[in-house]
DNA sequence: TATGAATGAGTTTTCATTCAT
DNA sequence: TATGAATGAAAACTCATTCAT
């Protein structure tokens, strides 16, 4: 059973589809975006200052602040703008798989995907956002909750269906699967890994559905 | 089966066997490593004036830099001695026990058990710790590749006995098995959750060793 | 003979000269260089905090960075700024005149007047700039060369035109020279003497060219 | 007409010499001043750090200060104990002088042999002395004035007995000889100069007393 | 909208000095 | 006398943010 590789696009293809989408505004706003992801992955959060992020968007420090109200809303706004692309792009896809174990596969395929088609992203959202517990108690909260939702409802969906043991808390499981994903990730990111990472996704699945035991032995 | 109980300690009785075992030079320094985890707990890293903590210790500002060379080390230092316990205790402790599965799931147990009975680390380890790439990839790389290898070894074994399906990377399940489990304190810290983290062990370690799928269906 | 008097200028009229002849971001710059001067003559260079010379310049501490990228910065750029308009003019001036004995006189003038003239640059250029090796060696062998050059060239002149003995070394003769002259220098601003300086040209002058000796006994 | 060079001694034979003068508490003083005058010599006044004097001197931080009184003291130590040495050799072996030109010359020779037999010394006086109108103006009027002293009882004697000439001024003529001195000093340390120093005394003695003037030539 | 010069709050770290032993 | 652990004052510099143009 093959990984499914509905048309997730290129960088520069997702580009000019967000600049389309919005007005001027929007565009800059997200020219803006992209340059700060590019310079807090070159230099970290913390270590990048306001007029390089501006410097690469090729306009003046306080411009950025017509845009943005603040450094930390730059790295909030990076996180808001992926998540809500993430989760319009997987609500779309995942309503045209039936099967929820698909669903959960191709879910976990477009996580990868997202994170491997833009290193600037993925190492922002792997290494930068996690920084301060303002970031995790705030935003986890809002917008990871539906990403966690979303998992939750399609392993409800197996469980009634009979593919998913039922037994199982549905949030309990959902957690345990982000966290192999995002383990996978962050290690694709650290390690400087020029291997895929999408790659990852069925052996990933794989154990998620299956579990390590051999011949099903009860543990 | 239970999740085995070997005497884990309190923190307190940590704390005295720390402070026996090393001179009067290492006692101190712990007891500022003791004090930096409560104020980087309290507030964050960033937040954290170095002169917080040494009030928090009942010294002068100067004295933390006679024990640590920099604010920075003293987080790092929290993150290794931390470490150097855990993964001390963990090789004694399994060095006890048979059956691959028995070992894993007490090592979860230890992971778990060593971030309940002590918030402050819990705290600093899942959130403060993440930050900067600097110490993602100089620490990650240096101590917890011997958490990894623990995680590796026991995999193996388990291969070799049949307990674990050969087929599968060792080395791919010890991050998935770490992902799960990182997950899972990250997200007992972030809520504030009053519920036991050790309590997590035997739901999370059946999901790892039997999968989600239920009657085995191979996906 | 007279020691020349050729216009040397006043202090404010030299503020207004240089003022006039940059532009805004130079204004500013030696703007903040004469509240360095005047501070650091107050007050010595190392009891002198930048807020000291920002204050003193009615600007924001961090201005002053905007303009010298460090405090050490501020104190060469002192020497520098003097050191140019000092050499710059001493070449003009002494380029109409023909005895190098007088071309010599109008040098040291030029050298008393400059420090007379402007008293907190005089405390600069003999008490706070011979702090450190770094100074002495980063600037002397820099911008002292071209003044130590500019007494040479006059020297060999004079020794071409029989004027001076031709056996003396002419370097030698330079660093004597420069030697007295810094030494009155020094003496004038510690003894915070009101004397006037500029009328120790031609007492140190006839020393220089005849020495000590009576009836010219050689010795 | 030679420079005399009456037995100056060795740095070894000096430090001998005054390590017996004293009782064991003046020869430990002594001790830790050549250390001292090591280590800023190494690395700057403002560089050194009183634990690496104590280092260097082989004792404990705090025993530096049951001799001297504050870092401060240390550096006005160094000049102090020089200068006592300096100037009571020159009283003592001027006194079989008859000449004044000689006395003079043998002045300068003595000037220049101290410092070029213990570079440190030369260092210490030429660079890192002059920082700090505190030391220009405190150490300056107290013990240089009996340098300039013996300077000017020898030129005053000298004119009297027809050998310079009378209508200069003894207190000018001293500063004069003192600036030419201590600016080949500073030259010589500077420059790093494997050169003789002390081969400078004639040179710089027959400009003195001759003037840079040809035939005698009044300017 | 865009600019970019100016602001000024904020904190780690050093190291001379002390003093209990 | 000697030690050296502990003290704590002190300041350069950065950079996010503002605002007059």
């Amino acid at each position: 059973m093959e990984t499914t590789r509905r048309q997730v696009g290129t960088q520069a293809g997702a580009e000019a589809e967000v600049a389309e989408r919005g007005g001027l505004r929007a565009e800059k706003s997200w020219h803006i975006l992209r340059a700060a992801a590019k310079v807090f992955a070159r230099s970290g959060y913390f270590n990048s200052k306001v007029s390089d992020v501006a410097r690469e968007a090729g306009i003046a420090d306080g411009t950025v602040y017509l845009y943005f109200k603040s450094k930390d809303e730059l790295l909030s706004s990076i996180f808001s703008a992926a998540m809500d692309e993430f989760i319009r792009r997987a609500r779309a896809e995942l309503a045209g798989i039936v099967d929820p174990r698909e669903q959960l596969r191709h879910f976990a395929y477009l996580h990868f995907a997202s994170l491997e088609r833009d290193r600037d992203l993925a190492i922002v959202f792997q290494i930068e956002l996690r920084q301060s517990t303002k970031f995790m108690e705030q935003f986890s909260s809002a917008q990871l909750a539906e990403y966690f939702q979303i998992i939750r409802e399609i392993i409800e969906t197996g469980q009634q269906r009979g593919l998913f043991r039922p037994q199982l808390s549905a949030r309990l499981v959902a957690k345990f699967l982000f966290g192999a994903l995002d383990e996978m990730a962050t290690n694709w990111v650290i390690s400087h890994s020029n291997a895929s990472l999408t790659a990852m996704v069925d052996p990933v699945m794989e154990i998620f559905f299956n579990g390590v035991s051999s011949n099903h032995a009860q543990v």
